[in-house]
DNA sequence: CATGAATGAGCTTTCATTCAT
DNA sequence: AATGAATGAAAGCTCATTCAT
């Protein structure tokens, strides 16, 4: 019954990131509750016991997906903002240069979906999500917000608040809708030019013209 | 006793839009799968077996909550622009202006949340509010912008699907965030204010700036 | 796959009553953890399902047993006891003429077996056992004692605490053996003649000599 | 390290004593389907498989602790009575006297409660036990009485086996007081004045009074 | 029409047991 | 001899769905 003959190698260590792995895979697939763990533990190519050997619980297993999944995706952005100093514009640029890479790589793609959907059950999980990802975020995007209004670049009439929302939001309506639409009702979206459109508008929208 | 005499009356048509009333409430709160059918009953104040008289099964109630619930909803934003023809700006301020009531209102705004964490289960219903909801939504906002552009108010060289998405995505943003954030975390977000800093903004990224 | 024709008559009020007679008879046979729900369906003649219409889970199943059973055994005691005023020591034997039959019952036997081997996992129930019946039957032997040394009819030099407790003793062991070793070796005891010579010897014993 | 040679040597028999002296414990705490054999490895400070390297399962390593914990306290006793030669009475009072330190002491105490739980799953632990601790500890007690009668010093119209069990009820009391009523509920049982009382009862009881 | 007792498939979770190392 | 990662059968429990009344 054994799937794979390199059974015994590949041992304690490998094995909860391979089950994270495959977790994410289903999850963003079916969500949650129609999660059943027996097929998460098909995918790892392990039995349903050697789930709980790693996780303690279903609830917990999803956790541990969605920090796995997120912990290289803020910190990609992150870093690659903060090696990229640039003007205000030019840096919103490069934010969402990067971010398009995250949105459109399938199973981290589903993360946002997956967190939303969720919060009903586990408040926790948005919790832990706004104050991992959507705080870092924020705090990023509204420093070279702020940037921008100090360089002149940026009206200074914009609450940041909003602006760092307003530049955040096309890319979540992008993601949900790769995750949402796309598969179910096969309409396209393609991400890159739209987010191309959206920094475009969004600078012009929030460019000081009093210089004018 | 002689005070409700149209309460006897109502019983067989009123039902099962009772149920759906009920359902929908229910479903905002717990998503469709933590959902019991019996908590539905129970705020319908009819049975279980009640329920399954007017709806063959749970996937066949939720589709008929996202169907009523939406119905008023496109309608509303629809004749409102209809019944007030104005500048593009204007009409964009209109579109927005209606929006908010319906985003803020609580049962109506956990739709589209909804539709999401389900699109998984039921492509059906994402296929359905694609079509009744977004596409109709779509044409509006395509209407406006393209006048907006024929008239020389806004730019010419932005893509007008992109611009459509791009008008809705903070309102979906503050949907999404007012059900899944706000009652998850307590994080408030106030949904006037930002959608008036989004309108602004828009409108500015969007204006021509060519006559200048 | 209806066992019985009459599925529908016997409602809401004999079923839990059913439940209990049937879970008793599982448990007196197989003891609490090796005890199936859907053994004590089957033989209730009802579905796993409708266990837990009427019983939270199967903790509270036992305790609704031990309850259930132990209620008419207590008080047909205290009842013939109250019923039958006489000197102690033909009180003594009323006492336990009336237990002899309950002893010998065989599902009512098993109670004490039951509260014993589990009182490990559920000290609650322990601890009603304890308060509903120990302390009753105490209060009963205790009062029944005390009148004899009142009368002169026992010693005084001994502890009615112990002299309770002795009494009680045989009566125990005759229950524990007849569900415990009987079943299992087939080692008979005969309740009724033992309980008769621990009697006279209990009385020789508590009897006053200090008249002789 | 040179502190403690013996202990290294120790290893190959003395293994299979360590786990099961580990599993009593345990099985005395938890009883026998709550305990999990991970737990009486880690008490033994050993595996889970090097517990199956000398114990076929569960059932097995259980009638090993049965067994192992019986041999020394049945031949206490025995020899007790053997190297103590008196009068009936005398010797009654050595049984009991040997016997309460056994009740007393904490893991021994906790099997006749296993015995009697488990025999509805272990028949064979409780034919073992009636064979190699009962029938043995009623030989030793026929043995007295009937010395007794002999003597004069007990009445010769009692049954020998009702006066055995009469004898033994109140020690077996005390035990399952002490390991079921005693940790749930914390209802203190002086064993050693209670078995005093019971001894002073039982031989006032049984004592021949025609010699009056 | 309406009820709600009854059902049973299906899920999560536990843990004795196995076996490659 | 010893390990402990892996297994999978088995059981408790939930709840959408049915149907006799």
């Amino acid at each position: 019954m054994a799937r794979k003959p390199s059974h015994w190698k590949r041992r304690k260590d490998a094995r909860p990131t391979e089950i994270v792995a495959a977790a994410l895979d289903v999850f963003a697939e079916r969500g949650f509750s129609a999660t059943r763990l027996e097929e998460v533990a098909e995918r790892a190519g392990v039995s349903k016991g050697t789930v709980y050997l790693y996780f303690a619980n279903k609830e917990d297993l999803f956790k541990a997906v969605v920090r796995q999944a997120l912990v290289p995706t803020i910190a990609k952005v992150e870093t690659h903002i903060r090696e990229h100093p640039a003007s205000a514009r030019e840096q919103l640029a490069e934010v969402f240069a990067s971010m398009v890479g995250t949105i459109a790589t399938p199973p981290a793609a589903a993360i946002p979906k997956l967190v939303i959907a969720e919060s009903w059950n586990f408040p926790d999980i948005a919790k832990f999500y706004l104050k991992e990802v959507i705080a870092r975020g924020f705090r990023l995007m509204a420093g070279v917000i702020e940037r921008g209004k100090a360089s002149g670049e940026f009206r200074t009439d914009v609450n940041v608040d909003h602006a760092v929302r307003l530049a955040i939001a096309p890319v979540l309506l992008t993601a949900l809708w790769k995750t949402s639409f796309e598969p179910a009702v096969g309409a396209r979206l393609d991400a890159e030019p739209f987010l191309k459109t959206h920094l475009d508008v969004l600078i012009n929208g929030l460019a000081n013209k009093t210089s004018r």
